[in-house]
RNA sequence: GGCCCGGUAGUUCAGUUGGUUAGAACGCUAGCCUGUCACGCUAGAGGCCGACGGUUCGAGCCCGUUCCGGGUCGCCA
């Protein structure tokens, strides 16, 4: 049977308007609802630009009234039929003024009862939705996402290529890289043993193709990390990926943002205004306590180390004469909000993250206070931290100390968002960008005791830090940036070496031998002794940006079928175990015994 | 791996100090209905109260274990 027979849509159910009053229309569509009165029947189509009325009655064919009568939710119909006015409008949506006059009917497929009523602002388990993701698409929410993610990436082809970028295919079968997060591997069948990973970053493919002289490459590349879930994390995710020769920082922070002005214009008309505040890792450290801070709201830390060292408050006092670091926050006007009971919360929580407590002072609408630690400390010492905390009547100041200073701020910077949350002084509908620059090369780790890089082993240091790689190392900074918005890194990168002196004076300070060098990135280092032009870039995390973009909580809400917390898709069920002749045909054993980590 | 929250009709939820036969709304099925648009009216079907074990005369409710989902910390150069 051909259910097609000689029919051709000719508009978009959500496109019709008063002006197509008197037009003969084929639509096809999913049905919304019907409401059936007896001898008068409406029927609402929905298709990806909307729904529209179709209405039968007394001057319908029989058989064709028949059918609608029929019809359920999500039966897919084709209808044939004359735009009308309708007789009494419907303010609501879009196509509230006109109704399609059925003449034919085609029920093209018919529908179960679906699990969950296909509706904007679903309030059905997220868990049942993904197992039939195919329907939550159908959701006009969704559908205006996945859209807005086209458009975003021919936008993104647009720009890039209008600036001279060459979109290039990086391979997803690759050599796996210890470096970093986890890799996923897929064990080749014809080298039995070795295994391909796939690429959590096209990083090395693009400074290749530097060396191949491509000269500005870009790429909507996928990329895949083996390391637990987030709101913000997918397994496997879109990187707006691109590298460009003979530039240094500024070249790639300019065209960046040119490229955020461009795509908030021509995607939600939101117009940024350039440049974006650049601030160094240790600026927004000072200041913010993080080095993705969301800077929508002030709130920034104030150093106390000074003032209570010789406090009769012992915690301080102590804190301070063994090296450490006792700095605040202020919440202004939050002495209603922060009653005893939430700053008890928020001290749960700073426990949580390895702080050893919060000190706090509430001051009441009348200028009264209460605190934590007063009673250690004279008056004059109270006033002198007050005046530091810029505090008075109605605000609440929030104080944290901690021999390293690293947890002093790592505590103060989420403490921050938490606060902006619930005081609500976040504004949903602001897109505040800051560039954060001059990253630390090295990175102290705690279990190894020892500095190790904090980017990829291929960062640039500054050139002001050459002189003292060696000798100084946490005082060296790298040319890496990253673009924050309202808090979330977006993007990161960085100019990368390409001199091989400094390479190898590179690898030395990280540990790594030229045998070890040579192992595991030899065809790069190889490829640089062939001319290597200067170069660096960028990866933009595109779920993010879109996630950002539409106001979205969660990126499962821009990826068309994305993965929940526990890795797999509900839909499919992946991951899967598979044959036992797959594995053999691998030259793979499966041991039961190490399925827990 | 740790911590927090949740799991009761298809869906979203309520369910009192532990006490007869576990409810509501929407959805679904059938009938009626000529201007609805969350149509209306009438009737009806629909439950392993996540699973297992324990306490008890008696468990949706209390205890333990476990599974599943969400968030988060670790992790994510």
């Amino acid at each position: 049977m051909d259910l097609m027979a000689g029919a051709k849509r000719t508009h978009y159910c959500g496109d019709l308007r008063s002006s197509d009053i008197g037009k003969k229309v084929t639509l096809a569509g999913w049905v919304q609802r019907s409401r059936d009165l007896g001898s008068l029947i409406f029927v609402d189509l929905r298709d990806r630009q909307g729904i529209i009325q179709l209405a039968f009655d007394e001057s319908t064919a029989k058989g064709v009234f028949e059918k609608a009568a029929k019809v359920r939710h999500e039966y897919v119909l084709m209808a044939t039929g004359l735009v009308r006015e309708r007789s009494s409008k419907n303010k609501e949506i879009p196509t509230g003024d006109i109704e399609v006059e059925v003449e034919e009917l085609k029920i093209l497929a018919q529908s179960e009862t679906p699990p969950f009523e296909i509706s904007e602002d679903s309030q059905t388990s997220e868990l049942i939705r993904l197992k039939h993701r195919y329907l939550d698409l159908r959701r006009p929410d969704l559908q205006k996402n996945i859209i807005m993610r086209h458009k975003i990436s021919k936008i993104t082809r647009d720009y890039f290529d209008e600036n001279g970028f060459i979109e290039i295919e990086t391979p997803i079968l690759i050599r796996s890289t210890p470096e970093g997060a986890r890799d996923f591997l897929v064990p080749s069948r014809i080298h039995k043993g070795s295994f391909y990973a796939l690429p959590q970053s096209p990083q090395l493919y693009k400074q290749l193709s530097m060396v191949a002289g491509f000269d500005r490459y870009m790429q909507i590349a996928r990329c895949f990390r083996d390391e637990d879930l987030r709101a913000d994390r997918q397994p496997e995710f879109t990187q707006v990926d691109l590298e460009m020769s003979f530039v240094d920082i500024d070249d790639v922070l300019n065209l960046v943002e040119g490229y955020m002005q461009r795509v908030f214009k021509d995607a939600i008309g939101l117009e940024l205004e350039l440049p974006f505040e650049r601030l160094t890792h240790a600026q927004v450290m000072r200041r913010f306590g993080s080095d993705k801070p969301d800077t929508r709201f002030a709130m920034e830390l104030y150093d106390l180390s000074d003032l209570v060292k010789d406090c009769g408050f012992g915690v301080f006092a102590n804190t301070i004469k063994s090296g450490g670091s006792v700095q605040g926050i202020t919440a202004k006007g939050a002495f209603a909000d922060l009653t005893r009971k939430e700053i008890d919360k928020l001290t749960e929580f700073v426990k949580g993250i390895g702080a050893k407590g919060l000190a706090w002072v509430r001051i009441d609408p009348q200028g009264n206070q209460t605190s934590s630690f007063s009673k250690f400390m004279t008056e004059e010492e109270m006033e002198a931290i007050l005046a530091t905390a810029d505090a008075g009547a109605g605000d609440v100041v929030l104080i944290v100390g901690d021999l390293k200073k690293s947890l002093v701020y790592s505590t103060l910077g989420s403490l921050r968002p938490l606060l902006a949350k619930q005081l609500g002084l976040l504004d949903e509908t602001e897109y505040k960008f800051i560039w954060v620059t001059e990253f630390p090369f090295f990175e102290w780790d705690d279990d190894e005791e020892q500095f190790v890089a904090m980017h990829h082993p291929f960062t640039a240091p500054m050139d002001e830090c050459l002189d003292y790689l060696e000798t100084d190392k946490a005082n060296v900074r790298a040319k890496a940036y990253d673009l924050v918005l309202n808090g979330i890194e977006l993007s990161s990168g960085s100019i990368r070496i390409t001199d091989s002196e400094l390479q190898k004076r590179m690898f030395d300070l990280l540990g790594f031998s030229d045998e070890e060098a040579q192992s595991k990135f030899g065809y790069l280092l190889e490829a640089f002794k062939y001319g290597a032009p200067p170069h660096g870039g960028m990866g933009i995390g595109l779920d993010r940006l879109i996630m950002q973009m539409l106001g979205c909580e969660s990126l499962r809400d821009v990826v068309a079928y994305p993965k929940i917390q526990n890795a797999s898709e509900p839909m499919t069920q992946c991951p899967a175990a598979i044959d036992e002749e797959q594995l053999e045909e691998l030259g793979l054993k499966f041991n039961p015994g190490q399925t827990k980590n």
